[in-house]
RNA sequence: GCGCUAGUAGCUCAGAGGAUAGAGCAACGGAUUUCUAAUCCGUGGGUCGCAGGUUCGAUCCCUGCCUGGCGUACCA
C-alpha cells in the first residue's frame, strides 16, 4: 500500500506458502529500518509467521529472494528473520512523495469512519484562575479535538463550567465583607484573579475561626476542618449563602451574576491566549438539576431502588452500589452528571462523548456509564473517559495553601516573555506587532508541546527550568525546522527556483534525503494512530524524529548549493512536503508556525 | 484491606511480544569565510524494582513480593 515493493511482496508471500491462512486483503507493513542497521525499511518476518503458517527463517529466506529480484530494490540483506531493505533512490521518492504531496487525501478517514464526537474539557470552577493543571488539561482536549477534527471526525467542543456551590459562595461572601466596592477596573486585575484573591482570603478568615473555635473548645481539636465548617461563624454565613441562592434571593443572585462575569472574562482572555474556541458552553448553574427528574423515572422503571435509608441507589455489582439521589431527595455529583450527559446527547447527537478529566475520577466515570447504559441507551458503550495524571512540581504537588501553584496566566507571560527575549538575541531588528505574535507563538508552542510530549495518562513532572528552554526536544526544535524551510524558499524565490512539475527524484541518492523522506510519508499512518488512540503524545514523537531527520538533511544537503539545479529543485521539493508535514502535524496539535526564527 | 496505576541512564521521559533497550537534558570532545548554531556530529553513562513462569524470543504477557501515586463518600 506504501511502499510498491512492500505491497508487491504482500501478494507475492502467500503464493510462496500454499497452507497460508490469508486472503486477497492480506497486506504487510514494513517499519523503518533502525539506525544501526544498514538499509531504508525492514520487514520482520517473525510476525508473518503465524498467517503464512511456515517458518520465520523460510519466509524471510523467501521474502529476501523476491525483494532482490525487485525494480525498486538496490539490496535485501536477510539477517535472522528481518530483511532489511535498501530502495534505489527514485522508488523512495517516488513512493513517499505521492502520500506526502497530497497529504489532504492521505490523512483523512474513510467517510464510513468518521464520526461526530463531542469532546468535554476544561471545566474549570469560577472562584479562582486557572493554572497549570488547567493548563495540562485544556492543551490535551484542544489537541485532541484538532487531531480528531484533521483525521475527518466531526468534533463538538464543549466547556462545562462550574459556577455554583459552597465553593463559589465563599469568594462571594469574602468579597461582600472585605471588597469594600472594588471591580477588575479600579484594581486593574484580572477579573478571575480578583475573584481568586478573595476565595483566598475567604480561606483565610476560616482557617482564623478554626483556630478560634479549637481553642475555645479543646473537645473538638481533634476534628478535621471539614466537620467544623458548620461550626464556625463564616461557615454557617456561606451556607446560608448557598440556600439564598438557590432560592434565588436578588441581592445573593446580583452579586454572584458580576463576580461570574469577571470571572468569565479572565477566563475568555485565557483560552484567548491558547486558541480555544469552544462550541457551547454549559453552566453548572442551568444543569445541575438535570439528573434529579431522571432518577425518579428510572426509579419506576427499576433501574433504581430505594434503600431503606430513603437514598436511591444504582446496583452496579462489582462496583456496588452507588447513591444516585441522597435520602433527603437532593442531588449528589453523579446525578447532575447523568443529566448532563444525556442533555449533550441530546444537543447534539453525538456518536461519541469524551471526557478531558483527571484520573482520579476514573472510577467515578466507570460508574456513570454502567448506569447510563443500565438506563437503557445503548450509546453508553461510546462514551469514553480520557483520564490523564497530575502535573507534579521538583517540589512536589501543587498546592494552593502553600503558594506553590503555578497560575496559567503568568506561566503564558513568561514563556512569551522568554521566547521574545531569545528572538531578540537573534533578531535584534524586530519590534512591534512582529516581535509580539512570533513570541507568542513560539512561547506557547513550546509550552504545549511540552505537555502534550507525555503520554497523557502519566503523571508528570513540570521542572520550570527545563520547561522553558527552547532547545532539544520542543515545540521551537521543530518549528524551527520549518523557519529554516521557509528561509530556503525566500532565497530560492529570489535565485527564481521553484520545483517545477518534473521533479527527478532520482537525483537525491544521499542517506539522509532517503531518511528524511521515508520518515515523512509515515506521517499518516501515524496521525491516524493517534487518533485512534486518542493519544497525542505519538505525534509528538514522530514530528520530532521527522524534525531531527531534517535537521540532519539540512546539515548534510545543500539545497540552493546543489550539484545542479535539477538536484536543488528536486531538494526543494522535497523540503516543502517536509514543511508540510510539520505544519500540518503541529496544526494538529494547536501549535502554530512562526514564518522565521 | 480491596481496586487502579506507575517503577527503564545522574534527571525528565519514549519504547502496542522481536535485532546490540532509545531520545532530550546534564557532563565531556568536535563542527560555522557555508541555504538560520533555537542546529549538527561524537564520547561516557543500564542487573529495564525483585523473584519465578509462559514463549523460538519478555522492558512488554501471567503469578508473587517490594516501593510510590490515586481511588475506595448521601464531596465535587
Amino acid at each position: 500500500m506504501k511502499f510498491k515493493c512492500i505491497s508487491d511482496l504482500g501478494k507475492a508471500l502467500p503464493e510462496f506458502f500454499p497452507q497460508a491462512n490469508v486472503n486477497d486483503e492480506w497486506t504487510i507493513e514494513a517499519e523503518i529500518c533502525p539506525q544501526n542497521m544498514e538499509g531504508d525499511l525492514t520487514v520482520n518476518c517473525f510476525k508473518l509467521a503465524r498467517d503464512l503458517k511456515s517458518s520465520p527463517d523460510k519466509i524471510s529466506d523467501a521474502a529476501t529472494e523476491y525483494l532482490q529480484n525487485h525494480e525498486d530494490v538496490a539490496s535485501a540483506e536477510k539477517i535472522k528473520a528481518f530483511v532489511n531493505i535498501t530502495l534505489t533512490p527514485a522508488a523512495v521518492m517516488r513512493d513517499t512523495a505521492a502520500i506526502i504531496g497530497d497529504l489532504d487525501n492521505a490523512v483523512k478517514l474513510p467517510e464510513n469512519e468518521c464520526r461526530r464526537i463531542l469532546i468535554e474539557y476544561s471545566a474549570p470552577n469560577t472562584n479562582k484562575p486557572q493554572h497549570l493543571g488547567h493548563v495540562r488539561n485544556n492543551t490535551l482536549g484542544m489537541s485532541l479535538a484538532a487531531l480528531l477534527r484533521r483525521v475527518g471526525h466531526d468534533i463538538i467542543e464543549i466547556n462545562l463550567v462550574n459556577d455554583r456551590g459552597i465553593h463559589i459562595c465563599k469568594s462571594m461572601l469574602a468579597y461582600q465583607r472585605f471588597g469594600n466596592g472594588v471591580t477588575p477596573e479600579s484594581t486593574g486585575i484580572k477579573g478571575d484573579h480578583l475573584v481568586g484573591d478573595f476565595y483566598v482570603k475567604y480561606n483565610d478568615a476560616l482557617k482564623e475561626q478554626l483556630d478560634e473555635l479549637r481553642k475555645a473548645k479543646p473537645e473538638l481539636a481533634d476534628k478535621s476542618d471539614e466537620d467544623l465548617f458548620l461550626e464556625t461563624e463564616i461557615g454557617q454565613a456561606t451556607q446560608k449563602m448557598l440556600q439564598d441562592w438557590e432560592a434565588g434571593e436578588p441581592e445573593v443572585r446580583q452579586l454572584w451574576q458580576t463576580m461570574n462575569s469577571w470571572v468569565f472574562a479572565g477566563f475568555a482572555q485565557t483560552y484567548d491566549t491558547m486558541g480555544i474556541k469552544f462550541n457551547h458552553t454549559y453552566l453548572e448553574s442551568e444543569t445541575y438539576l438535570l439528573g434529579k427528574d431522571l432518577i425518579a423515572a428510572g426509579l419506576e422503571k427499576g433501574v433504581f431502588t430505594r434503600r431503606d435509608d430513603g437514598a436511591v441507589i444504582a446496583d452496579l455489582g462489582k462496583m456496588g452500589p452507588k447513591v444516585v439521589l441522597r435520602s433527603d431527595g437532593t442531588s449528589v455529583y453523579i446525578t447532575q452528571d447523568i443529566g448532563t450527559t444525556l442533555k449533550k446527547y441530546e444537543d447534539y447527537k453525538p456518536q461519541e462523548q469524551v471526557w478531558v478529566v483527571g484520573d482520579e475520577q476514573i472510577l467515578h466515570f466507570k460508574m456513570l456509564f454502567a448506569i447510563i447504559k443500565k438506563m437503557g441507551y445503548d450509546w453508553a458503550d461510546d462514551l469514553y473517559h480520557m483520564a490523564y495524571g497530575m502535573v507534579n512540581l521538583p517540589t512536589g504537588k501543587m498546592k494552593s495553601r502553600e503558594g506553590t501553584v503555578v497560575d496559567a496566566d503568568d506561566l503564558f507571560a513568561e514563556m512569551t516573555e522568554l521566547a521574545k527575549q531569545a528572538t531578540l538575541e537573534r533578531d535584534p531588528s524586530l519590534t512591534g506587532e512582529e516581535l509580539e505574535e512570533r513570541a507568542a507563538i513560539i512561547g506557547m508552542g513550546a509550552l504545549k508541546f511540552m505537555l502534550l510530549k507525555f503520554n497523557p495518562k502519566t503523571t508528570m513532572m513540570f521542572d520550570p527550568q527545563a520547561s522553558v528552554k527552547f532547545v532539544g526536544d520542543t515545540g521551537p526544535y521543530v518549528q524551527y525546522a520549518c523557519a529554516r524551510i521557509n528561509s530556503i524558499m525566500r532565497k530560492a524565490a529570489d535565485k527564481g527556483l521553484t520545483p517545477g512539475v518534473d521533479v527527478d527524484w532520482s537525483l537525491l541518492t544521499a542517506p539522509s534525503e532517503k531518511a528524511l523522506a521515508i520518515q515523512a510519508s509515515y506521517y499518516p499512518a501515524t496521525l491516524q494512530a493517534a487518533a485512534a488512540k486518542k493519544d497525542c503524545s505519538t505525534l509528538v514523537t514522530f514530528l520530532l524524529d521527522l524534525a531531527k531527520a531534517f535537521n540532519r538533511f539540512y546539515g548534510e544537503c545543500s539545497v540552493l548549493d546543489a550539484d545542479n539545479e535539477a538536484q536543488s529543485k528536486a531538494r526543494l521539493a522535497l523540503c516543502l512536503n517536509v514543511r508540510d508535514v510539520l505544519a500540518d502535524g503541529l496544526g494538529a496539535l494547536t501549535i502554530k508556525v512562526p514564518e522565521a526564527m
